[in-house]
DNA sequence: TATGGATGGAACGGTATCGTATCGACGATA
DNA sequence: TATCGTCGATACGATACCGTTCCATCCATA
């Protein structure tokens, strides 16, 4: 077998020492994400990696016995460590600031390009489908907050469309700056935050 | 030069005869958005695209003068023949008709995956944005005639925020089927439109 | 029937990437 | 100080495409 030469060599330990340097392995990481955002997914050639890294090929090979796993293991470093939202005072601040934060994620050109190219890729391959399944729990888990926040208000009802709502968040944005590319005002921002509270509490029978 | 040696070749008749195979063309055209469905448009090899039409790759390059050209003709075969929708009497009956005609286009599995390899590919390269950008600029046409109408029923109020309303349309059901790969049923489609409907009147300051 | 052009197929040299192997240098442990 | 694994670098054979070229075949016109 052989696997995971990775981290630990658990077990025995080495008499001798030199062990595989962290920064080395997240350069590596780093490098992959610029080759997939200037050339895509299905391009990726790991000799352009390990140089962009200042690395040599072997480098790669000797923590992960495969491109398969490499990859793999460099997209689910993407756990996005998202801060937990603050509590703004009412649904609509909440939503906004929401908006507000995912404008600032899509507006790195590497996000921008990475993205979309994920979601391809997701219908591809099991394994991608999985990670971008896991991505989206965890920004759904977020945006549960919010919704809860709003409900403890009295600002929307407990029988609330739940995920209309929570794909509510996101769509519109997701929309305009991935696939159409533009990137809105802090104003339009607004706008798009008070029209998503609207179509929340028409989900719920309220209108 | 000896650019486009595809369609006409314009001027003299040839006496002989033997003209390029308009099946052919499209057979490859076709192969070739298999393959992109299947790899990734990276990745897309015209070898493989010949042989998956039962060509030789001769015949490819008898059409177009490179790899880019041939890429760029097959996706500007990509018109969409959208038909314009019909008058179903109401806002909210066009917006699920909508929904429901785009449903239909994103079950497709090919569509699937092409598209946000198309607008990873459009943060890449300019041609590929402007395509992208042409294509949008079809279905907001399509989608005006869907508010002009709202508006003259007086559903919609005259100052209603266009551009919202446009992207509003789409984005929730690209999201769920492209970005998350869930298909919604008929009756969660209704609920998405009456949320739409919802949010498009609050966006013209009528809530 | 004769002709000319398109066709599928095969081969070409060139380039790029793969995954492996090997090298001397470096550095931390023992 | 001696040892030993990681380091960057390089070379390797294998594979896959590229874009071009040639060929025998087929077919529609003339």
């Amino acid at each position: 077998m052989e696997r995971n030469r990775s981290v630990q060599k658990s077990g025995r330990k080495p008499s001798g020492a030199a062990v595989q340097s962290a920064e080395l392995t997240e350069a590596l990481y780093r490098a992959f994400f610029e080759e997939w955002a200037e050339r895509g997914f299905a391009a990726i050639s790991l000799e352009r990696v390990a140089a962009r890294a200042g690395a040599g090929k072997a480098a790669i090979y000797r923590r992960f016995a495969s491109h398969q796993e490499f990859a793999a293991a460099a997209v689910t470093t993407l756990g996005l460590t998202m801060a937990m939202p603050e509590d703004h005072g009412s649904l609509a601040a909440d939503v906004l600031d929401f908006l507000t934060r995912l404008r600032a994620v899509l507006r790195h050109p590497m996000i921008r390009r990475i993205l979309p190219d994920l979601h391809a890729e997701a219908a591809r391959s099991a394994p991608m489908r999985e990670l971008n399944t896991e991505v989206a729990k965890a920004r759904r888990e977020q945006a549960q907050v919010i919704l809860d926040r709003a409900i403890a208000r009295g600002e929307l009802d407990r029988d609330v469309d739940r995920d209309l709502a929570l794909d509510l968040l996101p769509a519109r944005l997701y929309w305009r700056m991935v696939v159409l590319g533009t990137t809105p005002t802090r104003g339009q921002l607004a706008t798009e935050a008070v029209a998503i509270v609207a179509a929340m509490k028409e989900s719920a029978g309220r209108g």
